[in-house]
RNA sequence: GGACCGGUAGUUCAGCUGGUUAGAAUGCCGGCCUGUCACGCCGGAGGUCGCGGGUUCGAGUCCCGUCCGGUCCGCCA
């Protein structure tokens, strides 16, 4: 059993015997000397055999990288000049007097080392390798500590820890469910969460008044960077409290974390309405570290012949708008084709734009292939009033509302980064006043957030004029990435049943889905609310990891396997028997 | 469901308009080396070019299909 970690010795254990525990990171045998690098869990220290111990220098010839051992020996200051100053251990050694060695190693697939520089296959499938490099086991570590300061945050702010069932029912809104089938019950399935929304709500009507909990949730949706199949929320909900006051404690919340584990004080977070984030940067989920925002210019165009946008001009569902970039003259014109086909996968029909070289020199300090379609007359006066400078790049969208706030908001990030216009900083905020619902291709409303979401509006208004109805609803974004969303919920059945009419949700499938809800909310449940973050997302972040399976243990590939255990697995003919079930004739990729 | 990038030694990659013996680095193995720390020096082994089909005198290279990994759109809080 070891004394020390091999990371935590430093100058005030010379002298001391130790016993370490750990892999042989690497080996440097000089003949004479050899060197071993022991590595655990909180860092690397250098053990040295010479040959005055002769067993366990024969011992030390014959280790291998990734070996486990045990070490006892006394730690000792280097000697002078062989200060590692890039080492945290760097001025001390230990001078190894016994070696066990606990386990041999076949040679690793990978090298640990921080040049290595592996493909996530290797690193999924032998995943107990990787995860044994510093930097994944520091974020592992990392994980654990804002787990454990959520847990404490909350505990000390009255929310009860409530674990909710992983077998429930399938839910039809929202995302595809993974399904489990019944043994007991042939031909019936349950589903895994896709998020304890329901029961969290029961738990209000329950008198639970705050709750919480760190929740496994699962959707069967196509992954992406920052989405796994199966992922991890802090879940919370709360009685009594209107928005303002969810908000308020959300945010001390997301502040101590930052306090605690950044060292960061993120000051009060500012609010942004929903059209307000949409009109100026595109985007429900705006990255406010970027200065640059989107200009209305449908006024200044409504003349022009549309063709150069290939946009209808003056329809209320268009939006003409403008996207200055101080700096982006410099572009080349192969940069500027690429953004082309990059604004294209938004479903952008072409990019116009305007170069302003020399701002003092009117018509003639402009380059774009748009004037002569747009004219002079309209060129200038665009130009001042989107405070055109030399150096300017302007890029133009008019299209659908839709497509120019995706193709210019994505436009934004991606200029901003190539241009280096994204500011080091943190920058959260709140998106508010969301509408209700949202069209769907076919015209039908949907729920923007979820349908137990509360209107700021009365059961009337919002089935005269659902359209236009704005939610309770919050989102918690921070440098670009949603964090958590939230919203005060109906708690009332008359409220309940009018958005599932708006929904299209008849009476008698809102009974059959969701009549424990309505029963719940009929029998005295109290007002509140509640807000999910991503805990992934948010490790993510503050770890500056570029995808979610760095800040997640096992995760999944992007077709939703563990290439670790080769889950999903074919089950036996015995089980499926007993489950009910008979396969389609299909032979599984093999 | 769709678009794009990739798959060659254990690993990371190079391999030109198709050309006969498929390379580099690193890792691995052996030897030498008493102060290195991504130790160094010398030598060596190591390949189903993802898989299947096609074009061709000839395919790692071209074509079709397929599987796997990744990024994105659709989808998804």
């Amino acid at each position: 059993m070891r004394s020390h970690y091999c990371g935590e010795l430093n100058e005030t254990h010379v002298d001391q015997e130790v016993t370490l525990n750990g892999w042989v990171h690497r080996r440097r045998d000089h003949g004479g000397v050899i060197f071993l690098d022991l590595r655990d869990r909180e860092g690397i220290a250098q053990v040295v055999f010479d040959p005055d111990t002769e067993e366990s220098f024969a011992t030390a010839e014959g280790v291998r990288n990734e070996f486990v051992l045990e070490v006892k020996g006394k730690v000792r200051l280097r000697p002078e000049g062989t200060i590692n100053a890039d080492m945290a251990t760097g001025k001390i050694e230990v001078l190894g007097k016994e070696i066990t060695i606990l386990n041999a190693s076949k040679t690793p697939p990978m090298q640990l080392d921080e040049y290595a520089d592996v493909g996530e296959e290797v690193r999924l499938h032998y995943r107990y390798i990787d995860l044994r490099r510093p930097e994944m086991l520091e974020r592992m570590k990392f994980r654990s500590k804002v787990a454990n300061t959520v847990r404490n945050f909350m505990d000390e702010n009255g929310f009860l820890d409530i674990e909710t069932p992983l077998l429930t029912r399938a839910t039809p809104e929202g995302a595809r469910d993974y399904l489990v089938p019944s043994r007991t019950h042939p031909n019936r399935f349950f589903a895994l969460p896709q998020s304890p929304q329901l029961f969290k709500q029961i738990l209000m009507a329950s008198g639970m008044d705050r709750y919480y909990q760190i929740a496994k949730c699962f959707r069967d949706e196509d992954l992406r960077a920052d989405r796994q199949p199966e992922f991890t929320q802090i879940d919370v909900e709360t009685s009594f409290m209107n928005e303002e006051e969810i908000m308020a404690v959300m945010e001390e919340l997301i502040r101590h974390v930052f306090k605690k584990h950044m060292n960061t004080d993120l000051g009060e977070f500012p609010r942004l309405s929903y059209a307000d984030a949409m009109r100026r940067f595109g985007s429900d989920k705006p990255d406010l570290r970027i200065d640059l925002e989107l200009q209305d210019i449908a006024e200044l165009m409504k003349e022009v012949e549309f063709k150069v946008f290939s946009g209808p001009a003056n329809d209320p569902n268009c939006r003409v708008a403008a996207l200055r970039v101080p700096g982006g003259a410099s572009l080349s014109r192969k940069v500027i084709d690429d953004y082309t086909d990059y604004v294209s996968i938004f479903g952008a029909r072409g990019l116009a734009w305007i170069k302003v070289n020399d701002s003092s020199a009117g018509i003639e300090g402009l380059q774009s292939p748009i004037i002569k379609f747009i004219g002079e007359e309209v060129t200038a006066q665009l130009m001042s009033e989107l405070g055109a400078e030399t150096g300017d790049i302007i890029f133009f969208g008019a299209d659908k509302t839709r497509i120019v706030n995706e193709a210019l908001g994505a436009l934004r990030l991606k200029v901003a980064q190539d241009l280096d216009l994204v500011k080091d900083q943190w920058a959260p905020l709140w998106v508010v006043d969301f509408p209700m619902f949202e069209e769907d291709s076919d015209g039908n409303l949907t729920s923007l957030h979820h349908p137990f979401t509360a209107p700021s509006c009365d059961t009337e208004q919002l089935k005269k004029e659902p359209a236009t109805a704005l939610s309770r609803a919050y989102d918690m974004v921070l440098n670009g990435t949603e964090l958590g969303g939230g919203s005060v919920r109906i708690n009332q059945p008359a409220m309940q049943e009018a958005v599932f009419e708006v929904l299209g949700i008849g009476d008698e499938e809102a009974r059959e889905k969701f009549g424990f809800l309505l029963d719940a909310l009929s029998y005295g449940c109290p007002p509140h609310g509640g807000i999910a973050f991503g805990f992934d997302r948010l490790i993510m972040l503050l770890t500056n990891a570029s995808s979610i399976r760095d800040v997640i243990a096992f995760p999944k590939t992007q077709t939703a396997a563990c290439p670790l255990t080769d889950a999903p697995g074919a089950v036996s003919a015995t089980q499926l028997r007993e489950l009910n079930i008979r396969l389609r004739e299909k032979k599984p990729a093999s």
